[in-house]
RNA sequence: GCGGAUGUGGCGUAAUUGGUAGCCGCGCCAGACUUAGGAUCUGGUGCCGAAAGGCGUGGGGGUUCGAGUCCCUUCAUCCGCACCA
């Protein structure tokens, strides 16, 4: 007889749900915890082995720290809004609400099995009109709310109108579009619609007519973070550049916040990096250049403002607004030519191309602000229309790029900064003396920036100022399955419902495809309109709308007043822990952080930054297999014997290969083509050959939690997941490994039971050596689990199991406190233990037992004994030797003098408790 | 090109943070039990060597009584960003 996973956890399952043990409420006698996954989207496809990684850490990590005293926050959910679905609705009708639920569905029937401490009461999907309701709120409140540069934070829109009916909009420091300045008398006599279209210039939701990504075959507009090299993220499509007018969230007003609060939370490095070079600040100066016989000024944006003597010519981006008005009669076949090519080429393209050096020149030339000397102007595609003002001042001695533009239209380069060889190349690096630079020759480059800088301001030409590259996020979908806009249209202009009439509830359509004029979805539902009959906005909002404050909901997932309600969110504040893929970086994790913000901003949320701390599970990659058919036949050759053949390798399904020994019965069922399949075989066996790859089902590969938990149980696999390695590392899946752990459940069950699995602890008193294991294993479990050091618990674990089955304790002393801490890692067989040791309740609400020092501390101490650095020997001394007492038994012991050879040691070093070294 | 991370047995990994390199598990080898073994149990297992011993943490160099750990340099792999002025 042995230990029935199947029966046991199946009991338990049942149990903890029917008990609602995992049920969480606010309770101020324990401090708080929060725990959270990233929110899932139920793929089509369910869980592999690797989706559940992160969940298992977060889970025992939940579990330990409930045992620890805290009121821990464990929620899960759904981010049910999504391309897949919506995808299939347009291939087979269904509607993807359907595809949507039966997916959670089989998502919800996976996780459970997996025994995870969920509050599921907390559940929310963001697809549910009682949750995007709030999704929906939020967007008004972000549509009424401008960012003050002043107060930097977000402040009511109201407040705006008051300023500019008192005093125009003079003072008003916001993140904003460029409004020209206007009197309280000029606003006062505005009308409605003019009013309205100023105000957009400076709502954090705004309607704004700009370049976005297009993306024809999904029939949307995305994101930049869902792009990557010219394609779509989901489906891997390609994106082009349009112009549309879409909604924008104003992201950009918190840059600076965005990138300050990087330095308060524990995140990765890698991450925070990444976030930064997203966010991109960098320190310059805007400066105005005059055109020769024009009155029109060039702004530039630049880091090098020290450099200015050295810019010998100007350049414009292709769709700069300046260059149909400078370009000469001459020159403008040439630079019509030149836009419409730079126009048609796509992202794509563009980045291909980064090599070649091409441009044109406009015929005009701008007026050097210092030296007076003209600079030919020219337009070219290395310098980007969305990045600073468009346009840039060459200086090719001390950039790459304008010494290549420069050599390749035979400008002039003047060295500027001392310290390279421009004759070889640019010389871009921040140190240096100036020369050729009248009033800052001699100064170092730091120092020339402020006196450029300060000469440009007191000149009125310039300014220092400080350059993003993060764009403002485009909030609006050409598709169906996404949140509705609150948003209707009053003559063309749009208007956010009231608070009232929320929720918004999404309306049912013949078909999920854009109309036959190329309308979204939406504007195939019958009566998409208010009341009054003005239309409704047809845009749905893209998925990080749902996904950016779920968290927060989770506090308080029922209350249908408020996103979150005083009480709820001023006591679990926001998330302490949270666990997931590094692949979320550009996207989700900095779009919340941004909404968090705001929501701090308006009085809803009582902490600035979203997460606390952030834990990457590294990605699970897949161990494929593979077989080796000799070409043009049937036949398949063993591994170690494939050198003689010409073969072509072939994957293989891996659950049909065990320690990469082929089941050649299964083989030939495994596909038709292989019925009369023949093999040749090394000791009678066919060895498969092995890669490491990602998971995917292309490579036949995939490993699913069902069929492991159905061999092995839950906990085995919940164990084996962590005891593969580090949990931020990328690691590859190899099933071989799991009977380690399997045994070593079985192991762990039989210290509790005897030969016939008949009960067997006794309530005898424990020996010192049993308690000696055991309270190492608590000093040692217990840290580990607080630095996420899963696998080396678990390998203590199986440490503490194999020394009490060698020491043969059955006592409860020793094994109570063991089923106590195992529980988080195997909570079903914890609980079956806890159980049989004779409690009642969960052991969920056990204490996490103490270790003492007295237990844990060893009474002699095994030096090893080096000779010049090498380990010769071992002595066991007392461990409250001193340095001379040690040193003296080293040289006195009788292996020692071999080593010595007679000689005196030059020096001995003693490290007390740890090593002695003999130098000779 | 820039930035970040990682390189340790046949494999996944560990190492008290500068102090016995290889814990734990897989695999492999040997043995026990068994009608059988893809079950279970026991022992062994870094490499070379019969042994003594030598070598050994991607490579090279350095600091140190002592380096997987610190410094310099180089190579490889993975990830992110990429004409960002």
């Amino acid at each position: 007889m042995d230990y029935n996973f199947r029966e046991v956890e199946k009991k338990w399952r049942r149990f903890w749900s029917e008990n609602k043990t995992y049920k969480t409420d606010i309770d101020r006698q324990k401090p708080k915890f929060y725990v959270l996954d990233m929110f899932p989207y139920p793929s089509g496809a369910g869980l592999h082995v690797g989706h559940p990684l992160g969940y298992i850490a977060s889970d025992i990590y939940s579990r330990f720290k409930r045992q620890k005293g805290f009121n821990v926050l464990h929620p899960m959910g759904y981010d049910a809004y999504g391309l897949p679905a919506e995808q299939y609705a347009i291939q087979t009708g269904q509607h993807p609400a359907i595809t949507t639920e039966r997916n959670i569905n089989r998502y919800r029937e996976q996780l459970d099995k997996i025994g995870f401490s969920y509050d599921w009461d907390r559940e929310v999907r963001t697809c549910d009109p009682g949750y995007y309701k709030w999704t929906q709120w939020t967007f008004i409140q972000l549509f009424n709310h401008y960012y003050n540069n002043k107060t930097r934070k977000a402040e009511p829109i109201s407040q705006l109108v008051a300023e500019f009916e008192t005093r125009g909009n003079a003072v008003v420091d916001a993140a904003c579009d460029p409004v020209p300045a206007f009197s309280a008398g000029q606003w006062k006599q505005m009308s409605e619609a003019q009013q309205q279209q100023v105000l957009m210039n400076y709502r954090l939701a705004y309607l704004s007519d700009t370049m976005v990504n297009w993306c024809p075959a999904l029939g949307t507009v995305l994101a930049n973070d869902e792009v990557k090299e010219g394609f779509s993220v989901r489906g891997g499509h390609p994106v082009e550049r349009k112009k549309m007018q879409q909604w924008f969230l104003r992201i950009t007003a918190y840059a600076d916040r965005l990138l300050e609060g990087l330095e308060r939370i524990e995140w990765s490095e890698s991450i925070k990096e990444i976030q930064r070079n997203w966010i991109g600040r960098s320190e310059g100066a805007t400066i105005f250049f005059g055109v020769k016989d024009h009155d029109s000024k060039i702004e530039v944006f630049t880091t090098r403002p020290d450099t200015i003597f050295g810019a010998t010519f100007m350049v414009l981006a292709p769709e700069h607004e300046l260059v149909k008005q400078i370009t000469t009669r001459e020159f403008t076949p040439e630079v019509e030519k030149y836009v419409t090519m730079a126009g048609r080429r796509s992202d794509r393209e563009r980045m291909a191309e980064v090599k070649t050096v091409s441009g044109q020149f406009t015929g005009s030339y701008a007026v050097h602000p210092f030296s007076g000397k003209p600079m030919p102007i020219y337009i070219a595609d290395y310098v980007l229309a969305g990045y600073g003002t468009g346009a840039i001042m060459a200086v090719p001695a001390h950039d790459s790029r304008d010494y290549a533009f420069a050599k390749h239209f035979g400008l002039d380069i003047v060295e500027v900064v001392t310290g390279g060889n421009i004759e070889e190349g640019s010389y871009d690096a921040k140190e240096g003396t100036m020369i050729n630079s009248d009033f800052i020759n001699g100064l170092e480059v730091k120092d020339a920036i402020s006196k450029v800088i300060a000469r440009l301001e007191k000149m009125g030409i310039g300014t220092g100022r400080i350059n993003f590259r993060l764009r403002d996020a485009i909030f609006s979908r050409q598709r169906y399955w996404g949140e509705p806009f609150p948003v209707y249209y009053k003559e063309g202009i749009p208007y956010v419902l009231d608070v009232s009439e929320l929720p918004l509830e999404l309306p049912e359509v013949d078909k999920y495809l854009p109309t036959e004029t190329g309308e979204p979805p939406l504007a195939r539902a019958s009566g998409w309109q208010t009341k009054e009959g003005y239309p409704l906005e047809r845009n749905t909002m893209p998925g990080f709308a749902g996904s950016s404050a779920y968290y927060i909901r989770y506090m308080d997932p029922h209350n249908e007043q408020a996103l979150v309600s005083k009480d709820a969110v001023e006591y679990w504040e926001n998330v302490d822990l949270y666990v997931g893929g590094a692949e979320h970086a550009t996207g989700h994790l900095i779009y919340s952080r941004f909404w968090n913000k705001f929501l701090f901003d308006i009085g809803l949320v009582v902490k600035d930054e979203p997460f606390k701390k952030l834990i990457n599970q590294g990605m699970i990659q897949g161990r494929s297999n593979f077989v080796y058919r000799i070409k043009g036949t049937n036949k398949f050759v063993s591994y170690n014997l494939r050198k003689d053949y010409d073969i072509t390798p072939i994957h293989v399904d891996v659950n049909i290969v065990h320690h990469d020994v082929l089941d050649l019965e299964a083989f030939r069922k495994w596909n038709p083509e292989y019925k009369n399949a023949e093999f040749i075989l090394e000791d009678g066996k066919y060895i498969c050959g092995w890669e490491i790859e990602k998971m995917s089902k292309s490579f036949n590969n995939v490993q699913n939690p069902d069929d492991l938990i159905e061999s092995y149980g839950a906990d085995t696999l919940r164990l084996y997941e962590m005891f593969l390695g580090p949990i931020e590392q990328a690691k590859p899946w190899d099933t071989n490994g799991i009977e380690g752990v399997f045994r070593f459940i079985r192991k762990l069950w039989r210290l509790y039971h005897g030969k016939n699995n008949e009960w067997y602890v006794a309530d005898d008193p424990a020996t010192d050596q049993e308690k000696k294991v055991l309270h190492k294993t608590i000093k040692k479990v217990g840290e580990d689990i607080e630095k996420f050091s899963f696998n080396t618990a678990v390998s203590t674990f199986m440490i503490c199991v194999n020394e009490l089955g060698d020491l043969g304790c059955n006592k409860r002393e020793i094994l109570e406190p063991l089923a106590v801490m195992i529980s988080s890692f195997a909570p079903h067989l914890g609980e079956e233990l806890w159980h049989l040791l004779g409690h009642g309740g969960s052991v969920t609400v056990a204490e996490f037992p103490k270790w003492e020092e007295k237990f844990v501390a060893d009474d002699t101490i095994t030096y090893p004994v080096s000779f010049n650095g090498k380990t010769r020997f071992k002595l066991v001394l007392p461990a409250d030797s001193t340095k001379e007492t040690v040193e003296a038994a080293v040289l006195t012991a009788p292996e020692a003098a071999k080593w010595l050879e007679g000689k005196v040691p030059k020096r001995v070093i003693v490290v007390p408790g740890k090593i002695v070294n003999v130098v000779i």
